[in-house]
DNA sequence: ATTAGCACTCTTTCGGTTAAAGTGCTAAGT
DNA sequence: ACTTAGCACTTTAACCGAAAGAGTGCTAAT
């Protein structure tokens, strides 16, 4: 549908009203605060063409208008115009995101940074195509393990196996060879069923010391994949939440694992997803809005990183905001790829 | 103050009638309700005095009396009976702290379980006096050292450096003893400090790879020792949040260091801990109830596990509740005692 | 010492009125 | 043909007073 460039302007005029008001826009508003150059009654006859059109909701017959999801659509697709952050958001960013940590902490720290910037939740799962690169076990103990999941894409995971009795080291070097034999390049979210068959096969060999360390692995593994980083301090100040009950409906769909999982299965391959309030399949979203990054290096997804919120919020900047932590992601990988592709060589010369 | 009998019954029922009901409780409820031989009219005149003494407060004139802060305190410290938990319960526990994991790691457990239970937001902090037992680097690659820290009550803390430069093995080596000659038995809470006289001291002959090695170690340090444990979801469906201010009120409390950390500090040592509302220094603090387990083994406090809730908590469970906790993890710790005394002797062999 | 009974107080609820906001439409103006 | 002033209309929000409900404290009787 294409709209003339002045019901654009008031569409577009009434979506950052709301955005910022969270009061339903009528037409002396506009007119005021938006400087346009006809009457109210103009204006008026206007918002009821783009009522008609399916872009603007009214709440009831004496309130100004809202935007629809249609409206909102349009907004982003059409109007939507990307905005330079702020000096302080920047600092505030390249601040929080300190390159400390492995992948998964410094998705972790981008995931708060977002949280924090635009006053949403967010959640964040790493990307489970990631595969196991090498398998490393440290003697801390007697009988305290320390194993080392290295992946592909940099994660570094570690868990601790308690044994029953002491091991030797030369024993530990051998069940290392063996777990790598068995799951390098495995990937992560298969790497349960690859140690299922792995005690299977070689448990006899090494008695319950692989079952034991198996059994710690799993473990380590069976820990959830997603965070949600809920931040209710700040959600519960939303004007949407005056009413309590649509604050315990959002915060329960934050907190319901099924809806999570399938916001993350939306968002779409390939950079910046969004998806407003009724264009969710789930009828519980019919008010909520996802805008998910694909976080990307140069050239490998590494996790995904969602803003869940309200269907009012403001789309430009948090599409500006997603958009930086992406390149960001990609300027800190660009150093460290360098060392990863050695990092392969290296190691297979020490395991040749 | 010593109450008869009647008097005690009536207090007692009221405490028990308003943590269930969140509601005034009145004469006539309690009559009904907890077969007292006597009529309301007598009831009344007991409230009555029980009001004047200060166990009870009414909300207003035509209201059913609610326990004040003293009211709590006399039921905790004389009334209150220790309650066997249900098999549910016990059984969600025991399935739920595995067992798996370090010291930290089971804490974690602890107050993820505690929140479920008693549907209350804890807080948890490991014991900042454990000492630095020990520290391992391990090279994963050739610019990605992994270093491993071990503390004496067995919480296991790693972190990843990156260098800018490949370092040989024996180097490492070298840094490692260095490291443990100069952290060894520090409080962790004081690694940042001794790490400065270590780069201080020592940088010159090693350059900036130890100072990497510290960075690192300062920032994983530098994460907050506290865990709050909010649970959102259950604790707006409380009656007392059904006015959202107070729930603002109350999610600001636990979100705001100061109070957290001074809630962590008022954990009398020794056991369990309960101060009740107004017998909070803190103002903030005057309707919130702060139960305090200080999670021992037989001869070490390792933790501190606060359940932060509204006045009104059903301080018989939780007190139930923490002592089976405290109960689990000296039964847990009694295996694990002689492999850490195992572990500090061989330890010692392997670096002499 | 206990209790029935009642007057009293305060809160909650409900219906009805008024004020405010913003519309849609009509008729007039350009 | 487009724009706009003006007004009737609808709906919500705010306010008010009356009535109902809850629970008390006190008095007088047992």
């Amino acid at each position: 549908m294409n709209l003339d460039d002045r019901k654009r302007k008031i569409l577009s005029s009434v979506v950052e009203d709301y955005i910022v008001s969270a009061e339903p826009v009528g037409s002396k508003t506009l007119v005021d605060k938006y400087h346009l150059e006809y009457s109210s009654a103009t204006i008026r006859n206007e918002m009821k063409f783009l009522e008609e059109c399916g872009y603007l909701e009214q709440p009831h017959v004496s309130a100004g208008r809202i935007p629809s999801t249609k409206g909102y659509r349009y907004y982003v697709d059409n109007l939507m115009k990307e905005q330079n952050l702020s000096m302080i958001d920047i600092n505030y960013i390249n601040n929080n995101i300190t390159g400390y940590g492995d992948t998964e902490e410094l998705l972790k720290q981008a995931a708060d940074v977002v949280s924090k910037l635009l006053i949403r939740p967010t959640v964040l799962t790493v990307q489970s195509e990631d595969l196991l690169e090498n398998i490393k076990i440290v003697k801390i103990s007697d009988k305290l393990l320390l194993i080392i999941l290295m992946s592909q894409n940099g994660t570094v995971k570690d868990c601790i196996a308690k044994l029953t009795d002491s091991v030797p080291e030369e024993i530990i070097e051998q069940l290392t060879l063996v777990l790598n034999q068995n799951l390098s390049g495995t990937p992560l979210e298969k790497l349960h069923v690859a140690l299922e068959c792995v005690i299977a096969k070689e448990l006899k060999a090494f008695s319950f010391v692989l079952s034991q360390i198996c059994e710690s692995i799993k473990y380590e593994m069976s820990k959830d994949s997603i965070t949600t980083n809920t931040n209710v301090e700040s959600i519960l100040n939303l004007p949407e939440f005056a009413d309590i009950e649509k604050a315990k409906n959002f915060v329960n769909i934050l907190s319901t694992k099924n809806i999570i999982d399938s916001t993350l299965d939306m968002a779409k391959d390939g950079g910046l997803g969004i998806i407003i309030g009724s264009e969710n399949n789930e009828v519980l979203l019919k008010d909520v809005s996802i805008i998910s990054l694909n976080v990307e290096t140069k050239d490998k997804h590494i996790g995904k990183l969602v803003v869940v919120s309200p269907k009012r919020i403001d789309y430009s900047k948090t599409v500006s905001t997603l958009k930086y932590i992406n390149n960001k992601f990609k300027n800190l990988f660009l150093n460290q790829n360098l060392e990863n592709s050695k990092y392969k060589k290296d190691n297979k010369e020490s395991e040749g």
